[in-house]
DNA sequence: GTAGATGCAAAGTATTTGCGACAAG
DNA sequence: CTTGTCGCAAATACTTTGCATCTAC
C-alpha cells in the first residue's frame, strides 16, 4: 500500500477533520465500490452524528484531490473507490453485481492511439465490460 | 440507412402512436446525442402538447426495444442516439463537448478476450475516451 | 482568530409514477 | 371492445446548498 489517504490530504493541503479521517479510513478498508448511501451506512457505525451531506461533500473533495475515483456504472448511483497508483478498468457481472478489476496495457495503448488518430490527446477514459459468468 | 424506427416498432410489436412517431422521426434525423430535455424541445416544436413524461417513457421503451442507445457520459443527464447495426464508441472533447464516434475492431476483440480470460461472456460494454484537441 | 467544515433542513435536478381520459389494433 | 398510452401533477431518487455553528490549524 502506498501513501495513506491522510498523507495525501496533508500533501494537498486538505484540512483533516474527524469526519474526513473516518471516511478516509472506511474507504481505505473497503475493497468494493460503495455508493454514497452505503458509505454513509458504514461511516454511521463509527460516528452516527456524521451527516450524509458531509459524506457527499467529502467524496467530492476527495475526488477532486485525486484521492478517490468516482464511477457511474449502469443504474443510478455514483460509486467510489480509493485511487492508488495502478490504473484499472472494471468488468461487471450483470447477474451478481460483482465487480472485477483488471489492467490491460494493450488496451490502454490502443486507446491512446485512437485518440491520437482523431487529433486528440487522451485526458481520461472509461472502460466498463458487462458480462455473465461462463458455464464451463 | 437500414430499417426505420417505425419498421422496428412494428417488428417488435410496439404500438405506434402519433407521439412515438414524432419522437422516432426526430431521433432519426438527429446526428448528435440529445438528452431528454433537448429531445423534448425538438419534439415540442412539432407537437407542443407532447409531455416530457411521454418523452421519458418513449426513450426508455425504445431503449428496451433496442431502438435507441442510452449513454451516461460524465456530468448528469442521460443522452440518446439511434441504434443502427454498426456498433461504435465515443470520443468526447472535454473542452467543447463535441462527440466523435469511432469504431475499432482491435479494441472490440481485445475486450472479448479480457472478459474471456476472467471466465465471462461479454454482454455489453462501455468505452468512452475523453480528450482535448491537439495543437497539431 | 479565521478560514473553512459541519449538520440540518430546504432546494435542486433528473426521472418515474398514479390516475382518469383517450386512442390503437 | 380492450389493452395500452397520454397528459398532468405529484412523487421519488440522488445530490447540492444556505445558513448558523463549530473546529483545525
Amino acid at each position: 500500500m502506498s501513501e495513506s489517504i491522510e498523507q495525501k490530504c496533508l500533501a494537498k493541503g486538505v484540512k483533516l477533520t474527524d469526519q474526513r479521517k473516518i471516511i478516509a479510513k472506511i474507504m481505505s478498508e473497503s475493497n468494493d465500490h460503495p455508493d454514497v448511501d452505503e458509505l454513509y451506512n458504514r461511516v454511521s457505525k463509527v460516528d452516527s452524528k456524521i451527516s450524509i451531506a458531509t459524506v457527499y461533500r467529502t467524496v467530492k473533495l476527495f475526488e477532486e484531490s485525486g484521492i478517490l475515483a468516482k464511477h457511474e456504472f449502469k443504474g443510478g448511483k455514483a460509486r467510489y473507490e480509493e485511487l492508488n497508483e495502478g490504473h484499472h478498468d472494471h468488468l461487471i457481472d450483470i447477474k451478481s453485481g460483482e465487480i472485477i478489476e483488471f489492467v490491460d496495457d494493450e488496451i490502454e495503448k490502443l486507446q491512446e492511439k485512437i485518440a491520437d488518430k482523431h487529433g486528440y490527446r487522451l485526458v481520461d477514459h472509461k472502460l466498463e465490460l458487462y458480462g455473465v459468468k461462463k458455464k464451463s
